[in-house]
RNA sequence: GGGUGCAUAGCUCAGUGGUAGAGCGCUUCGUUCACAUCGAAGAGGUCGAAGGUUCGAUCCCUUCUGCACCCACCA
């Protein structure tokens, strides 16, 4: 049956998955080879399907298919994230519309509420990967809050603690009051204002301020050792000054961290409500004092600013201060930081807290072995440093949020006793809840930070803490078989969040990486250098491309454009569609093949093409062990347009030897599949073929000799005599004479020069 | 304050210690039956700036400038 001009990917796709699917290849093959495999690292189930994905999801299945035709057994396991602080306030917004409040329908509603929202949601994605043409294998499918995942964080959380990581501890910690809950540090979006700065009289010393509100409290003033201005001042000195609400007697604190150059080298400290005080404090053991409280309002010790918000008390305060006359100046051009939480958007507030902390000293150790020993590689290179860094500064890791969505602690309290100042003793961390000994032990109301439990990811889909649980009897457990992974591909900005908390993790509970190597891929950006984003209206759907080009468009384009050092990609849709003309390019040099009858008469251009197939084997393989995926790209663009279709299939036409043509056209859709696997598939199924070239053996170069001279020569003659027409405006349907010394390829000549050989003239 | 990446044709970007490359766009020509999602010919660049190493630098080194991003407890 003859093909249609166009390749149209509706047509085929679809039933080109289906296939797969069906086929079980997308199951690892037990075998006595090293497995390949690959996490999923697995999106938000709030989220759909945008251009970051395609390129991650793309560039894994490429690896995993050139794998799969290795012959290795190769997995990618897929799965979903619950994003429970993402949803969480979905679901309050919801609920906000309906004027309703998460505490006035109850914990158990608001619970069901979700439950329902991701039983809709949750199959969205995964069909959007689909459409993609993924590898997944999909009977492993996992969810971070399913039964199996739950036990695995509970354990993970049981675990920690026996093995004396998990402390609690009065730390400060970012509160977000809108949200009312924790934040971490990674999770704070930081944004310049323009804010009054106030200089104002404290006793003998100026200090500076941008937040007058959380002064109430301040008894020490604090300056660096070796600042010769406060020479006469010693530290721990005492001295009365006349404060907002009174006078009040303050101590002096000598301390390195204070910059003698900003301001005027003195400063007062707020130890409760910021954290660089809070660490000058812990360091001199110095009292501190609440002043904001958990609903962001002042609190009794502001006396007539309490209850009122920050915003309502700062001209209050001001107004107080000037009448005192401690006001001694304003800046009014004043930039400085302000902290927001970059999921629920609430300005944070610093408040010392009782919380769940993760030691992080010895694990964060393990972890930078790892890296520095490159038991963990990461490619590129660079990010090895990046992940070091963080980890040589990183701090103990808060790890509950008071939200209801997520994993909830495994954390069993006495009645009455959480949060209280005798929790000591009081509480029990297991799995189950204690038996016996007393009724009524109540679960910490609290949940996990969401990168606690994803951080288990590389083995809880396993099937971890079950070491030995074989999927059947006698075989090895997925565990034994798949762990560690071959390599994480990933986006940098989850290199701190996520990455370095699966390596410890892993090292901790596995005794082992949890993948040889990091791939870390560049950004989409949009075309202009901006952030994809819908609030700037800069996002592009890749499902609607998909629509209008078809998925192997979309890959192969993407790819073209993914090259090894930057860090982004501005995404440019004109390289969707120039996929999607290559992809048309294939299918037609797939019909011309059909179309011209066979012949098996080799010519110096079936050597030559022969040759050049060897070489752009070598080349692409080597490209993606290295994953240099748009070099790959380019290479496979080049040898199929210029020298395929350009001239080896023009030569063809006239002369040569299609089963050559047919072993080179074979090889080639081998080499495409991993990038446009939709149409090589289909055209493998095509040229007769009953296996399925997903399966098919990845092509071996054969030796690789420099390329023919007399093709080259023939080229020359061609555009040689191309030129000549051009210049002398000769139209193309007049045939010239051309007269050559030695012609090769005589046919082929003639006809791609419009020209009849002539005898040369003998001199 | 520290760090990373980038700077090459009008645009988006490859690339190499030795006469500069692609795609798109542009100009001219062409639908002979693989493809107009195509083919042929062509115009277009002191490879960000300044120094250095070298027989020779767009490439290696130093400094600078500009852009983007990351980290950081700027009161």
């Amino acid at each position: 049956m003859p093909l249609d001009k166009q390749y149209d990917p509706a047509q085929f796709e679809p039933a080109i998955y289906k296939k797969w699917e069906e086929s079980g290849a997308f199951t690892p093959r037990h075998a006595d080879t090293k497995p390949y495999v690959i996490m999923l690292p697995p999106p938000n189930i709030t989220g759909t399907l945008h251009i970051g994905h395609a390129l991650q999801d793309t560039i894994m299945d490429v690896l995993i298919r050139y794998h799969r035709m290795l012959g290795q057994p190769t997995l990618w396991l897929p799965g979903t994230d619950s994003a429970a602080i993402a949803t969480n306030r979905v679901l309050e917004e919801q609920l906000a519309a309906e004027g309703k409040t998460r505490q006035q329908i109850g914990r158990e509603e608001f619970l069901r509420r979700a439950d329902a929202w991701y039983a809709k949601t949750g199959q969205e994605i995964i069909q959007q990967m689909k459409r993609l043409g993924v590898s997944c294998d999909w009977s492993r499918l996992r969810y971070t809050l399913d039964e199996a995942y739950i036990q695995a964080v509970n354990q993970a959380f049981v675990e920690f603690y026996k093995r004396g990581y998990l402390y609690r501890g009065e730390r400060i910690v970012n509160w977000d009051p809108a949200s009312q809950t924790t934040v971490s540090d990674l999770e704070i979006d930081w944004h310049t204002e323009k804010a009054p700065f106030y200089t104002l009289q404290y006793g003998p010393f100026q200090i500076g301020t941008a937040r007058p509100e959380t002064k109430f409290g301040d008894k020490y003033v604090v300056m660096h050792p070796a600042d010769a201005r406060y020479q006469q001042y010693q530290h721990g000195e005492t001295f009365e000054a006349e404060w907002i609400n009174g006078p009040v007697t303050a101590t002096v604190i000598k301390d390195e961290s204070i910059d003698p150059a900003f301001g005027t080298g003195a400063m007062t400290i707020t130890p409760w409500h910021d954290a660089a005080d809070f660490a000058i404090a812990e360091r001199h053991n110095l009292d501190k004092q609440q002043i904001i409280g958990f609903d962001g309002k002042l609190l009794p010790i502001a006396g007539a600013c309490a209850g009122l918000t920050i915003n309502e008390a700062r001209p209050k305060i001001i107004e107080q201060l000037t009448k005192k006359g401690l006001l001694v100046a304003v800046d009014e051009n004043y930039q400085h930081s302000v902290a927001l939480n970059n999921r629920g958007k609430g300005v944070i507030e610093p408040q010392v807290m009782r919380q769940w902390f993760v030691d992080m000293s010895q694990l964060k150790d393990k972890a930078l072995q790892a890296a520095a020993q490159e038991s963990v590689r990461f490619v590129p290179t660079r990010w090895k440093k990046h992940f070091m860094h963080w980890l040589e500064n990183v701090y103990d890791w808060n790890v509950n949020r008071q939200i209801w969505l997520g994993h909830r602690l495994p954390v069993w309290w006495k009645p009455g006793t959480h949060g209280t100042e005798h929790e000591e003793g009081n509480f029990v961390v297991s799995v189950d809840p204690p038996a016996g000994g007393g009724e009524g032990w109540e679960q910490d109301p609290d949940v996990l930070d969401t990168w606690f439990a994803t951080a288990l990811w590389p083995f809880a889909t396993l099937g971890w803490p079950r070491k030995s649980a074989a999927r059947s009897r006698g075989k090895p457990s997925d565990l034994e078989l798949f762990y560690p992974t071959s390599v994480l591909v990933t986006a940098r900005d989850i290199l701190y969040l996520w990455v370095a908390r699966m390596v410890f993790s892993g090292l901790e509970f596995m005794g082992d990486v949890p993948f040889r190597e990091v791939f870390i891929h560049p950004t989409v950006l949009a075309k202009d250098g901006r952030r994809m984003s819908k609030s700037l209206g800069t996002g592009v759907d890749p499902l609607g491309l998909i629509t209008t080009y078809g998925a192997d468009a979309i890959r192969f384009g993407l790819m073209y454009q993914l090259h090894y050092d930057s860090q982004a990609i501005k995404f440019d849709e004109e390289a969707i569609k120039s996929g999607r003309n290559f992809v048309n390019k294939i299918w037609n040099i797939g019909r011309l093949l059909e179309s011209i009858p066979k012949r098996d008469t080799p010519t110096i251009a079936d050597q030559w093409i022969t040759q050049r197939l060897h070489a752009t084997i070598q080349q692409v393989t080597q490209s993606l062990e290295q994953y240099r995926f748009g070099e790959a790209a380019h290479v496979l663009y080049d040898f199929v347009w210029r020298d395929v279709a350009d001239w080896y299939l023009e030569i063809l036409k006239v002369e040569g030897s299609t089963t050559v043509a047919r072993q080179v056209f074979a090889a080639l859709l081998r080499l495409l599949h991993p990038f446009m696997p939709h149409v090589t598939e289909v055209l493998w199924e095509k040229s007769g073929r009953s296996d399925l070239l997903m399966t098919a053996a990845w092509p071996t170069a054969g030796k690789v000799e420099a390329a023919t001279d007399a093709l080259a020569h023939f080229q020359d003659i061609v555009s040689t005599t191309r030129r000549a027409r051009a210049l002398f405006d000769i139209p193309p349907k007049v045939v010239v004479d051309l007269a050559v010394t030695a012609a090769p390829l005589p046919q082929a000549l003639a006809a791609l020069s419009r020209a009849r050989l002539v005898p040369a003239a003998t001199a």
